[in-house]
RNA sequence: CGGGGUAUAGCGCAGUCUGGUAGCGCGGAAGUUUUGGGAACUUCAGGUCGCAGGUUCGAAUCCUGCUGCCCCGACCA
């Protein structure tokens, strides 16, 4: 993309709204531009970013057998009823009545209607188990949003949902949930734990948050380092496989957000020297609930032995759009933002130092076209700009590597490759740029 | 929802106390000189001063009501 043709507009000062870090980086970036309290529209680069989260989020769902539909973001209140839900929600569920004032809402989650669909067609545990996925938009009209999109009121949410005969399968499709999840995040380069969590009314163990380590986190986290060093699966993961020695090794770990910190238990379990505390930033949780929703709905299925039961279910949520948020307050400096290059939005960008030379102008074009030949995403800064500014710029979005083109370094025959994260350089001839890039 | 702020150009702000017909910086446009870490100068464009009433010869400024937005707390993916 020529940033001369793309729409990108970044700021120079910082919005006075703006207290975290990554809302500053996102607004002066041109990432977001708020458009209510806790509503933003997200602008091309933020949408690309956006894109690339979804999109693996996507994949480690497929990997571990999950099917995915997409379900309205409005509902009927009737639905909602069966469960009791649209008198037991409150203020924060934003209801609307339509023309002929049949009454709706805007969903917050998706537990009845899952159910309401999934009962309709599936009636035999032979059918079983299921699971479920959509990413959609949801809104919780929170009495303060804040921190942009770590915070929202509408937000951009994947909610899977799981389907089993009995507690002992429901646990299984839990796990493999649970480890799809660790998966997601190391792949957005984020180190991310695990932290049991409340359960509410529902009792059971089976509920874990995912917390993502960052420093100007919001809440308070104590875990035993030992778990930032387990291994992530990768991609040759066999999800078939008993999952419950794996799951044990993450969670018996002591891991605690602050509200449910045990300072007496983190002693007893943790040793000194291992003992870390930090901040952190909840982006997922992992939920058994039962038959919370299926045995007041009636989603019954039918076993083996003719008797007809509730399903147990499980929904699984991650803050697609909060992640965007998240990834900034664990990846930036004083320059602005560092994306992993797995969610950049570009993975490079190329800068002409001198635009209107012939001879910086044509390697750019070379190294340009070579580029998007390769399928490499490549912006490339074929504005007027002084060098400053497109250096400040580059560096302010965040793009994993920089291609310097320009006549000092092209007088010695070569261009300059810059590490964003690093902010390593060296020179090099812009065929082997290209080549670094392009992978061999 | 309690407490505290704030609302003036796309962004950051001054002007409000003491009423007199709107200003600065960034950003945008044009030009000249520049050109490896957010250039300098000149010129220009851009505002129903959040909205609605009221007081006054005259309101960004004073009064009343409303709304948006932000911060702290409680609450939350």
């Amino acid at each position: 993309m020529r940033l001369s043709r793309y729409f990108l507009s970044i700021l120079r000062e910082v919005p006075k709204e703006a207290e975290i870090v990554s809302h500053r980086l996102m607004l002066r970036a041109g990432l977001i531009r708020q458009e209510a309290a806790g509503i933003y529209a997200w602008l091309p680069l933020g949408f690309r970013v956006l894109q690339k989260i979804t999109q693996i989020v996507r994949e480690e769902m497929d990997r571990v057998g999950a099917v995915e539909l997409l379900m309205p973001t409005l509902q009927l209140a009737d639905l909602w009823r069966q469960t009791g839900r649209y008198d037991a929600y409150g203020p924060e569920m934003l209801r609307i009545s339509d023309r002929h004032k049949r009454e709706l809402l805007y969903g917050p989650t998706n537990e009845e209607m899952i159910t309401e669909i999934f009962s309709a067609y599936v009636r035999s545990y032979k059918d079983l188990p299921k699971l479920l996925y959509h990413i959609q938009w949801k809104f919780r009209d929170e009495l303060r949003p804040r921190f942009g999109v770590m915070r929202g009121r509408e937000f951009l949410m994947k909610d899977a949902y799981s389907f089993d005969v009995d507690e002992a399968a429901a646990r299984i499709s839990y796990n493999k949930m649970f480890v799809a999840y660790l998966r997601i995040f190391a792949r957005m380069g984020l180190k991310a734990i695990p932290v049991r969590a409340e359960t509410g009314p529902i009792g059971g163990n089976l509920s874990h948050e995912f917390i993502i380590l960052a420093e100007t986190g919001e809440s308070a986290v104590y875990c035993d380092s030992g778990i930032l060093d387990l291994p992530v699966p990768g991609p040759d993961m066999d999800y078939e496989h008993d999952l419950e020695p794996l799951i044990g090794d993450w969670t018996n770990f002591y891991a605690a957000t602050g509200d449910v910190h045990d300072a007496a238990r983190f002693e007893r379990e943790t040793q000194a020297s291992k003992r870390i505390h930090t901040r952190g930033i909840e982006v997922g949780q992992v939920f058994y609930f039962g038959e919370k929703y299926s045995k007041p709905m009636r989603a019954l299925i039918t076993h083996a032995d003719g008797s007809e039961r509730p399903f147990q279910g499980g929904s699984y949520g991650v803050g697609v759009s909060r992640l965007a948020g998240a990834i900034i307050e664990a990846s930036h400096d004083e320059n602005g933002i560092i994306w992993p290059e797995s969610v950049a939005p570009f993975k490079a960008g190329i800068a002409d130092l001198k635009p209107g030379d012939p001879a910086t102008g044509q390697v750019c074009e070379e190294i340009y076209a070579s580029l998007q030949k390769a399928g490499v995403e490549v912006l490339y800064d074929d504005t007027g700009e002084r060098p400053g500014a497109k250096f400040a710029r580059l560096d302010l979005i965040g793009l994993p590597y920089q291609i310097i083109v320009g006549p000092k370094s092209l007088a010695e025959g070569t261009v300059e490759l810059k590490v964003r994260a690093t902010g390593a350089r060296k020179n090099l001839p812009a065929a082997a740029a290209i080549g670094h890039l392009a992978g061999r």
